[in-house]
DNA sequence: GCCAACGTTGGC
DNA sequence: GCCAACGTTGGC
């Protein structure tokens, strides 16, 4: 079973999204950038683990873990006009993007700051903490994710 | 809101 | 297939 770190503006899904529907799938749409999708597609299998990240708001970091029940299928986004994740070169026929589903695990008492994990030596080879890095969907290896949850 | 670091596009 | 121009991401 292997482990991932998923991005998300908490503005469009956060944690607590999957803490109030904790017995219902979430559909992780809208991953636009080729290796994030190379990986989603190919690598993210069934009961795997997630670290919810929150980006690009007042507190960066992981506030929760989900586990992937659906492996990857086409992202429905990418066929719906109104959708902002809408993809007018993709087809049902071609399909160029994908989705998986998670369901909430649980959420962390408190974030696990990006701030703690970048002053982590332990944590130096994790791919979030890397400068320039900006993959929606990242590896965690197993040592990572025990060090990354004893920071919390 | 700035801007560094990437990714994508398209002319050649 | 190169690469300049442009677009996006995301921490700060």
């Amino acid at each position: 079973m292997a482990h991932w770190l998923f991005k998300t503006e908490p503005t469009e899904c956060s944690i607590d999204d999957f803490a109030k529907a904790p017995n219902s799938a979430i559909v992780w749409e809208g991953v636009r950038n080729y290796q994030a999708r190379n990986m989603l597609r190919d690598e993210v299998k069934k009961d795997d683990l997630v670290l919810i990240y929150h980006s690009s708001c007042k507190l960066i970091g992981v506030a929760g873990i989900a586990r992937v029940v659906r492996e990857s299928y086409p992202d429905p986004s990418q066929f719906d006009p109104l959708s902002a994740y809408y993809d007018e070169k993709s087809s049902v026929q071609k399909p160029r993007w994908v989705a998986v589903d998670l369901i909430f695990t649980r959420k962390l008492p408190a974030i696990i700051s990006l701030d703690k994990m970048k002053s982590s030596a332990k944590l130096r080879s994790l791919p979030v903490v890397q400068k320039g890095s900006r993959l929606s969907v990242m590896p965690v290896n197993d040592t990572q994710w025990q060090d990354i949850l004893h920071l919390g």
